[in-house]
RNA sequence: GCUCCCUUCGUCUAGUGGUUAGGACGUCGGCCUCUCACGCCGGUAACAGGGGUUCGAAUCCCCUAGGGAGCGCCA
C-alpha cells in the first residue's frame, strides 16, 4: 500500500519507507481495497523475452484482468554484471507486441537499493539476521564434507552467535527458523510442505553491500502489494525461504502459483538450439501476436474443447488454478495452424497492415502500384501459415518473378500449350480495362478452353505458370485480376518465348 | 548425493470412482477442384510400470522407473 506521499509502505508493524521507486496514480490503496488482485511479471534483463517468460507474463496479466486487478512490471536487475539496457528494451518490446499492457512500472530494483538496505538493517537490529565472515575456504570445505556425507550442502550457522565488526568485510545472512515446517499453499500444485531443517541461513546482503534475489523479491512483492505471485516452477524451492523472510518482516505472504516450464519440441529444456525462442523473432517470422498468445495460453491451460480464444475470452475464462502441473513441449505445427487460422479469419485490413512490413522486406512497396494489399490478403490468406509466407507467395502481384518453378514450367509450358496461351493472349488483349475483373476473366478462360476443346486445367495451368511462375495461386480469374492486364500480357509473351526457346533446344 | 515437483494418443489437452477414455494439431485415406491451399468426411494413435483400497479405478494410497528443478556473495 502507499501512503499519502505516494511511497511504498509495509502493512506490518515496522514502517519501512521509500526505496526510490514510487507508487503510480491509481494504486492508492486503503484497508478496504487491500484484497485487490495485484500480479507482477519480474524478468531479469539478461536477454530477450522468451516464450516461457511470455507465457508467465500472460498468465499474470490474465489473472489480474480477470479479477479487476493490476498487473505490474518489475525489472530484476540486481545482477549488475549481466543486466543490460538492451535487454530491458527487448523485454518491453516483446510485451508491447503481444499487447500485454502493464498498469504500473517498470520498476527497477537497482533504484531501490536504499530500501533493501533499510530492510536488512532492520532485520539485523531485530536479531533476525546476522553478519557472517566465514572465508570461502571454510565454506568450500563444509560443502565438500557434506557432499561426501551424502547430505544436502547447507550453511551450518557458524556465525549465528558471533559478534562481527560491521566495518570488516562480511555478508549478512537471514536467520532461518531451525525447526518446524513451511507450507507453500500453491494455487496450482496444492500444499507443498518443506521442513525448515532443509533450509539454511541464506545470504541476503553480499560483501559489497548489494542485496540478493531472495531478499529483493520479497521486499518488492510486499512493498508493491502483490497478492498473487505467478512464476516459473523453478522458484518453487525458493518459496519457503521467501515465506520465512516475509514472516520475519511481518508480512502476510502472497498466494503463489508455480507454472510448469515450456520444453522444446524434443521435450528437452528450451534453449537457443531449438531456434526461435525469442518472442520478437516470432513477430519477425510472420506470426500474429494473437496467434502466439492463443498458442501460449493453451500450453498448460484449457477450457473444455475450445482451441481458439480471443484475448477477451481468455480474460473471461482464465483461472490460474486450472493450469496444469506438468511441463509441456512447444509444438510449432500447432502454432502454425493457429497462425494460419488468424490470418484466414482475421479482419483483412488488419492482416494487410501486419503484412505490409513483410512485403517491404522483399523490396515491395504495396502502396506504389499493383493491387490493394487487402485484396491480396483476401485472395491468399488461406494459403499461408505465416505473414512471411503470405508475402512470398504474393510477390508476383507486384513484380515479375525471377525464374519459373522448374517442375511447373516443365509440365505446363510445353509446345502443346502454345495454342491455349496464344488464344488467351488474343482474347485478353481485347478486354477493356473495366472488364478486367474475375467474372469476365473467368469467362474468357472458359471460352478459350471450349474453342480448343480442352479441359479447364489444360488452359488455366499453363496460364497460371506463365503469370505466376509457379503452379499454385488463387483461382485463375482472381490471379489475373491481381496481376493486372499489362503484366499478364507481358508474362504470356515471356512464356511463349520460353516455349519457343525450349522447342529450339529440343 | 539430498529436498521438492512432474508422468493420458507423436504433440497440446478433456477427464476429478462407473465414458466404446473425448477434442485439437500432426499424420494417413477420401470428397471438393483450373493449381495450391481452404473446407468437409473418415481412419490411426494414449492412461509409464507394479502393488494396494474398492463391487468398480486414468481418477485415491504406496513403491519403482523415467524426466525436471533447487541446494550460489545468479535471478
Amino acid at each position: 500500500m502507499c501512503d499519502a506521499q505516494g511511497r511504498f509502505v509495509t502493512s506490518g508493524a515496522a514502517v519501512l519507507g521509500d526505496g526510490g521507486a514510487s507508487c503510480l496514480a491509481g494504486s492508492n490503496r486503503t484497508e478496504s481495497s487491500k484484497m485487490t488482485v495485484r500480479t507482477r511479471f519480474a524478468p531479469s534483463p539478461t536477454g530477450y523475452l522468451h516464450v516461457g517468460g511470455a507465457r508467465t507474463a500472460l498468465f499474470s496479466y490474465l489473472f489480474a484482468r480477470r479479477h479487476g486487478g493490476q498487473f505490474v512490471l518489475r525489472i530484476e536487475d540486481t545482477d549488475l554484471e549481466r543486466s543490460t539496457a538492451e535487454s530491458v528494451n527487448a523485454i518491453m518490446e516483446g510485451l508491447t507486441w503481444l499487447g500485454l499492457d502493464y498498469d504500473e512500472g517498470p520498476f527497477f530494483q537497482t533504484e531501490r537499493f536504499e530500501r533493501y538496505q533499510q530492510v536488512v538493517d532492520d532485520l539485523l537490529e531485530r536479531g533476525l539476521a546476522y553478519r557472517c565472515d566465514c572465508p570461502k575456504e571454510r565454506l568450500d570445505r563444509l560443502r565438500d564434507t557434506q557432499m561426501a556425507a551424502k547430505v544436502k550442502p547447507r550453511y551450518d550457522g557458524h556465525c549465528r552467535g558471533r559478534e562481527i565488526d560491521p566495518e570488516q568485510p562480511h555478508v549478512v545472512r537471514f536467520k532461518n527458523p531451525v525447526d518446524g515446517a513451511v507450507i507453500v499453499d500453491d494455487l496450482i500444485r496444492g500444499r507443498v510442505p518443506f521442513a525448515n531443517t532443509e533450509l539454511d541461513d541464506l545470504i541476503i546482503r553480499r560483501s559489497d553491500g548489494s542485496p540478493t534475489y531472495n531478499l529483493t523479491v520479497v521486499v518488492d512483492d510486499a512493498d508493491m502489494a502483490i497478492t498473487h505471485v505467478i512464476r516459473g516452477d523453478d522458484h518453487l524451492n525458493n518459496t519457503p525461504r521467501q515465506i520465512n523472510i516475509l514472516k520475519a518482516l511481518g508480512h502476510e505472504p502472497p498466494r503463489y502459483a508455480h507454472v510448469p516450464m515450456i520444453l522444446g519440441p524434443d521435450g528437452k529444456r528450451l534453449s537457443k538450439r531449438h531456434g526461435a525462442v525469442s518472442v520478437v523473432s516470432y513477430r519477425d517470422n510472420g506470426y500474429l501476436p494473437e496467434a502466439l498468445l492463443n498458442y501460449l495460453v493453451r500450453l498448460g491451460w484449457s477450457h473444455g474443447d475450445q482451441e481458439v480464444f480471443s484475448l477477451d475470452e481468455m480474460i473471461a475464462l482464465f483461472d490460474i488454478s486450472d493450469v496444469n502441473t506438468a511441463a509441456s513441449a512447444f509444438n510449432v505445427e500447432k502454432l502454425d495452424w493457429l497462425n494460419q487460422h488468424y490470418i484466414q479469419h482475421g479482419e483483412p485490413k488488419h492482416i494487410a497492415r501486419l503484412l505490409s512490413p513483410h512485403m517491404g522486406e522483399l523490396g515491395i512497396d504495396p502502396a506504389e502500384d499493383g493491387p490493394e494489399l487487402v485484396d491480396v490478403v483476401m485472395a491468399q490468406a488461406a494459403r499461408a501459415k505465416t505473414l512471411k509466407e503470405l508475402a512470398a507467395i504474393s510477390a508476383f502481384c507486384y513484380r515479375d518473378f525471377e525464374d519459373y518453378d522448374e517442375a511447373a514450367a516443365k509440365k505446363h509450358l510445353r509446345p502443346v500449350a502454345r495454342p491455349a496461351l496464344e488464344g488467351l493472349r488474343a482474347e485478353l488483349e481485347m478486354l477493356a480495362l473495366e472488364d478486367w475483373e474475375p467474372e469476365t476473366l473467368h469467362r474468357v478462360v472458359e471460352r478459350v478452353a471450349e474453342e480448343l476443346e480442352l479441359n479447364m486445367g489444360k488452359v488455366a495451368q499453363p496460364l497460371r505458370v506463365a503469370v505466376v511462375g509457379r503452379a499454385a495461386s488463387p483461382g485463375i480469374d482472381v490471379t489475373l485480376q491481381l496481376v493486372g492486364k499489362d503484366a499478364t500480357l507481358r508474362r504470356i509473351d515471356r512464356a511463349l518465348a520460353f516455349i519457343d526457346a525450349r522447342a529450339a533446344n529440343a
